[in-house]
DNA sequence: CGACTATATCGATGGTTGTCAATATTGGGC
DNA sequence: GCCCAATATTGACAACCATCGATATAGTCG
């Protein structure tokens, strides 16, 4: 019913007698803005997101690098660079084949983000 | 079936993401990346996600800012400036009423954020 | 082994950002 | 009109970041 974004599972607020209008739903600790905004700020790059997209789209939902490069138009240094920021974040994951590195999506990562940011009745 | 992750959903909507259904599974263009990573840089802030949590919570799901001061611990200037932030990237709109400044959820706008992420079948 | 290829790492650099103190602005009360 | 409270803006500074060229690493093929 109310808005339940950002919150976190606290739930000791059996306290107040159930009111009316959602007094004091809990926010979102310190801790847990610190952990989501790292993730956030993994995505938070337009080149980034191109490359998470792009491996989403490819067939089989991998791509090496040297199919990044030329679609974003960076130098491999620095595609390179912004692969290995994606998967410290959890949003993808390496596989080496020969010499080649192939990038995935890591299955929920995405999804739990967003589910994280939704309201569940916005408005 | 298919990632449906970042999808552009073409169209000329320039007053934001469009969403919903989209049309291919192409990838995220240039500008619209760069839109998305606007809005994401803009949450991609602990404080910031802290904020938005708060007033999201608050009674009335509005907050002014002397009451987000001290829960966040920050000067006053800084928090005026993470609230501008906030309402420049569309998370938020002001209300003055007097000497206070009232600041509010803008109601879709988390939730298209985080439809955008999502993926339709992240497998 | 030696040449070549694909990718990662390093070092430098210009640009962005989060923060604060100081100051400006705006509205209310006397 | 004058003072005070709430908020916004400005200026400065340190930390961070995206990018590149150069270089290192590792795998392949002859």
């Amino acid at each position: 019913m109310s808005t339940t974004l950002l919150q976190i599972t606290d739930v000791s607020d059996t306290t107040g007698a159930a009111c009316c209008t959602p007094l004091t739903r809990e926010t979102i600790d310190a801790d847990r803005a610190e952990e989501l905004a790292r993730k956030l700020k993994a995505l938070a790059d337009p080149t980034r997101l191109r490359l998470v997209s792009i491996v989403a789209a490819s067939a089989g939902e991998e791509a090496c690098v040297c199919d990044l490069i030329e679609p974003v138009g960076l130098s491999q240094p620095t595609v390179s660079h912004h692969l290995k920021v994606l998967m410290d974040a959890g949003f993808l994951t390496r596989s080496k084949r020969g010499t080649w590195a192939y990038y995935r999506l890591v299955p929920g990562a995405l999804g739990q983000l967003s589910q994280l940011l939704d309201v569940t009745a916005s408005r």
